[in-house]
RNA sequence: GCACCCGUAGCUCAGCUGGAUAGAGCACCAGACUACGAAUCUGGGGGUCGGAGGUUCGAAUCCUUCCGGGUGCGCCA
């Protein structure tokens, strides 16, 4: 099978639509069907004389493969081929031209075992033995998976994915961990589907945040703990913004003595030595060990870590070299970018005081990710709420001449609130990464302490840590990035329904049924493809393993529109079914039991299959199941 | 005031480059294990897809408008 050219018709292209339906042409069994409905198709062109002058090129096979759908029903077949785009060109009502195709359609040796025309549809039935033979072996090696990556379109797209984000000085909390659970499954993604990704990190380690904490720390002397002394620095600064609150409302005078003792701290911080400079340095690097600590719980690496102290004096010159070409201008004393003609407002890019902002680095760092890094995409997640910054600043980058503004991205997501409602520090209710920490995986070591005879306590460490990563993660995942997500601990951990417990305990049977097969001396043979299909043929394929094996067919396609729309809640929900599908199957039928070998020896395939499968996913949302639980 | 996002079962959410009778999970009710570990599976009730228009063979999906909630909007990050 070559790749066909695909014609660019529609001209719709979408802005960030990078692999063209690359996943499409690994999937044998849809594209088999597709090329027979072709060859239908130009059997019923030819018989209505398509001679006429304008009429459309016959489509493609991939075109086809791209229309077809799953049919509302199971029962009603594997395909249903949607008739009305040819309406036109055939110059047939679409009931007509499903009737006809579904007459013209070729069964002997093909991959389609009956077409049957239903109103405007053709539903269409795959040659279930043969398309086991050939998916099963491929998701259990894992072929098909990793042929996603050997594509060209996407091989040629640098693409730096910017994520995390936390600020020194600052607790970590359950926002900010959604983020990483975002980030971290997209530069997965992109690199499954062929990207060249650098994962980056970007730490904010300067600003007015910094000298509160320390001033705090400074006149209440307070000591750091031994360990975990960022997670303390974040206490103090939760501390620093309450007691700043309450002393500045004591008088006008004290508000302005304590915001002297803060400019002075950010000063002496900025003169780059002296005693504060020093303070600062030797706190920042506490918050960056504990940084790195939740990194490494979370099995996250970044290619490359900037700093905000590494781009302020680059964002000096940003200004003064836009402010010659025109991209900036001066307005009530501060300049910026004027966006008005976009709807866009204005933005500071220099104070008054003559210092940068927050928006200035972001253009000095996009300009180091364009030129030192070479990136043709520039991913960004960050919480909506800056939405209309990251528009101003795309916006600006293009005003100042940057080609790859048009290929900056936003992931914004939505919050993070509690079953009671949205947490703040105001009211106390936050919970902070430690917190997560803790809490999940005491309620974990309680459940596995049943295991504590059989198994060693570094089993069920590994095992507790696996299974609360996994919950977090999938908790954070499984909705749209765009909403909001209610964090329920105890929904995340019940093991019941749509959760991270539920698919990594699907895993485990999977690795049940394996280890008995190998103690029993079963052996899997993929070399015989011929012992599935005729095992397949013989036995037949029940519903339950049609269904299972249907899923598994359709997962690349999943993780390309997972990838595609930068949205990892798509694979997640693709993984949840798939896990629906593999439980039915379990209880359905019993595959060790099985007494026909050639059909356990498929059986088995379909385990095999569908763990890797699975595994496979999960891994693209940083999830690693245990073998049991 | 303006901009953007969200509104689908009691609750939490799928379904969104338009396709057939709108699906899951939780909760509730009723079933299935001396086991390929039931952290599972089967069945049941439960919906004017926020409202109203429009586009067309066809709209939860696209457009307009209104309502409700959220987030932002020149010297914070």
């Amino acid at each position: 099978m070559k790749p066909e050219k695909t014609t660019h018709s529609t001209g719709k292209t979408h802005d960030s639509a990078p692999a063209l339906s690359h996943e499409l042409l690994l999937d044998r069994g849809r594209l088999g069907v597709a090329e027979g409905i072709a060859a239908a198709l130009a059997k019923l062109a030819a018989n209505a004389g398509a001679a006429d002058a304008g009429a459309d090129p016959l489509p493609s096979a991939t075109e086809i493969a791209k229309w077809m759908e799953r049919p509302p029903e199971s029962q009603l077949g594997d395909y249903a081929l949607p008739c009305f785009r040819f309406v036109k060109s055939l110059k047939r009502k679409p009931d007509e031209v499903a009737r006809e195709l579904g007459n013209l359609i070729e069964t002997k040796s093909s991959w389609i075992a009956a077409a049957t025309p239903a109103g405007p549809f053709l539903n269409i039935s795959v040659n279930q033995s043969r398309l086991m033979a050939w998916l099963l072996p491929s998701a259990a090696s894992g072929k098909i998976f990793q042929s996603m990556s050997q594509n060209q379109t996407t091989a040629n797209t640098r693409v730096m994915i910017e994520y995390s984000q936390p600020n020194t000085h600052k607790e970590f909390h359950v926002g900010h961990v959604r983020n990483i659970c975002l980030g971290s499954a997209l530069v997965n993604l992109f690199r499954h589907c062929g990207y060249p990704v650098i994962a980056a990190n970007y730490i904010g380690d300067e600003g007015t945040h910094i000298a509160k904490c320390l001033w705090h720390i400074k006149r209440t002397g307070a000591k750091a703990p031994t360990f975990k002394k960022g997670e303390w620095l974040g206490e103090m600064y939760v501390e620093a913004t309450r007691a700043l609150e309450a002393e500045s409302a004591v008088s006008p005078e004290a508000k302005s003595r304590i915001d002297a003792e803060i400019s002075s701290i950010l000063r002496g911080i900025e003169s780059k030595h002296g005693p504060d400079h020093e303070l600062w340095r030797e706190t920042r690097q506490w918050s960056l060990d504990d940084f790195n600590d939740v990194y490494n719980w979370f099995h996250i690496k970044f290619d490359r870590v900037f700093f905000e102290s590494e781009v302020s004096e680059e964002s000096q010159e940003i200004v003064e070299e836009y402010l010659k070409t025109g991209a900036f201008v001066e307005s009530e004393g501060a300049i910026g970018a004027d966006l008005k003609e976009f709807k866009l407002g204005f933005m500071i890019v220099r104070k008054r005081d003559g210092n940068t902002l927050y928006a200035t680095k972001d253009l000095a760092l996009a300009r180091r990710k364009f030129d030192e890094f070479k990136i043709d995409r520039s991913v960004y997640v960050v919480a909506s709420e800056q939405n209309h910054h990251f528009k101003q600043v795309f916006k600006t980058l293009d005003l100042m001449g940057f080609k790859q503004a048009k290929q900056c991205f936003h992931l914004s997501y939505g919050m993070v609130v509690l079953p009671d409602g949205k947490m703040s520090s105001r009211a106390g209710n936050t919970v902070t990464f430690k917190m997560l920490r803790e809490e999940m995986t005491a309620a974990l070591n309680e459940i596995l302490a049943k295991y504590a005879a059989e198994w060693s306590a570094a089993e069920i460490a590994t095992t507790a840590q696996r299974l609360c990563e996994g919950a977090v993660k999938y908790g954070m995942l499984c909705s749209d990035p765009a909403k909001d997500v209610v964090f329920d601990m105890e929904n995340w951990l019940s093991f019941e329904g749509n959760t991270g417990p539920y698919l990594m305990y699907s895993y485990t049977r999977t690795q049940s049924i394996l280890r008995k097969a190998a103690e029993a001396g079963v052996t899997l043979d993929w070399a015989q493809e011929t012992v599935l299909q005729d095992a397949y043929a013989k036995h037949g394929v029940a519903d339950s393993e049609r269904e299972l094996g249907r899923w598994i067919q359709d997962f690349n396609h999943a993780v390309a529109a997972s990838c595609e729309n930068y949205r990892p809640s798509t694979l997640a929900n693709h993984l949840f079914y798939l896990c629906k599908a593999f439980n039915r199957f379990y209880s359905d039928v019993s595959v060790l039991k099985t007494t026909d070998e050639p059909l356990r020896q498929a059986r088995l395939g379909m385990v095999a299959a569908f763990g890797a499968t699975l595994k496979e996913g999960l891994a693209l949302l940083g999830i690693t199941p245990p073998d049991r639980m």
